[in-house]
DNA sequence: CCTTGACCTTACCACAATGGGAAGGTTTAT
DNA sequence: ATAAACCTTCCCATTGTGGTAAGGTCAAGG
């Protein structure tokens, strides 16, 4: 199948199929005379894999890690699992930060008016007026 | 003063107080016969006003916007609200999107015994292969 | 058979925000 | 006078994705 084909049976873009065979996080695939990509339903599975990874929020390079244990089958699943858990860190590392920056500006928010009169707290906190 | 002594007084680089000079964040600081930038308190109080901003996760386009409310003394203090919340709502949507992933991974990594056997769920899952 | 439209190819450019470094000029202190 | 610590501009890299342009290919229908 050429390779529109496999971007929707595998929800990856033409354009980032070929950007991570680019990249080396896929192989090359086989070309057709007039050189066309050509792929079949192993190669839609890969990338339907990579998909789900980046869904999760792994970076592409966690994805080929991942990618590597899952060909590999002796791979040991404690490996994988710490992966995950090292995301799972991050990602809650990140969620704290944003809801630091939630309540902040849900305080500031609160107490500003919102009127047509130029008085406002959040300008004021932002200029470091603490009153 | 020059740009690394407006650096340490703002907390931000050297670097990105050029780089906002160039997009217009900031206005063109006058410059000595020698062609350093200098600063004053009134710069460096608006390199504050931007750092706190962008701490505050706002694009530097949105912190332009609340730069010129700020400056602008007859500014209605609703819009400046109107700009932090729906900030608030796109951090909270940032979120909700975080918290998904973290959901799933959990669920994932709590059914993964994570030893040296192969048999992995969650490779399992990024494969698609339900079960 | 030839045209048209829908595909494919590569090769660029762009984004947002930041850091790094090189090559060269200036200032300050020893 | 020289060395250290600044400053200047210019270019490159990052992450992952989209766009666009110039050109080749293929399939369907007149």
């Amino acid at each position: 199948m050429n390779i529109g084909q496999a971007a929707d049976q595998s929800g990856v873009s033409a354009k980032m199929i070929r950007y991570y065979e680019q990249i080396g996080l896929i192989s090359p695939p086989h070309r057709t005379d007039s050189n066309y990509r050509v792929y079949g339903e192993d190669e839609v599975h890969v990338l339907r894999f990579i998909r789900r990874a980046r869904t999760l929020g792994f970076s592409v390079e966690e994805t080929a890690t991942l990618l590597a244990l899952w060909q590999d089958k002796t791979r040991a699943s404690g490996e994988v699992k710490d992966i995950a858990n090292s995301h799972i860190k991050a990602l809650e590392t990140k969620i704290a930060e944003l809801e630091g920056m939630v309540k902040t500006l849900k305080h500031l928010a609160h107490c500003c008016h919102g009127d047509t009169r130029p008085d406002c707290p959040i300008l004021d906190d932002l200029a470091g007026e603490r009153h």
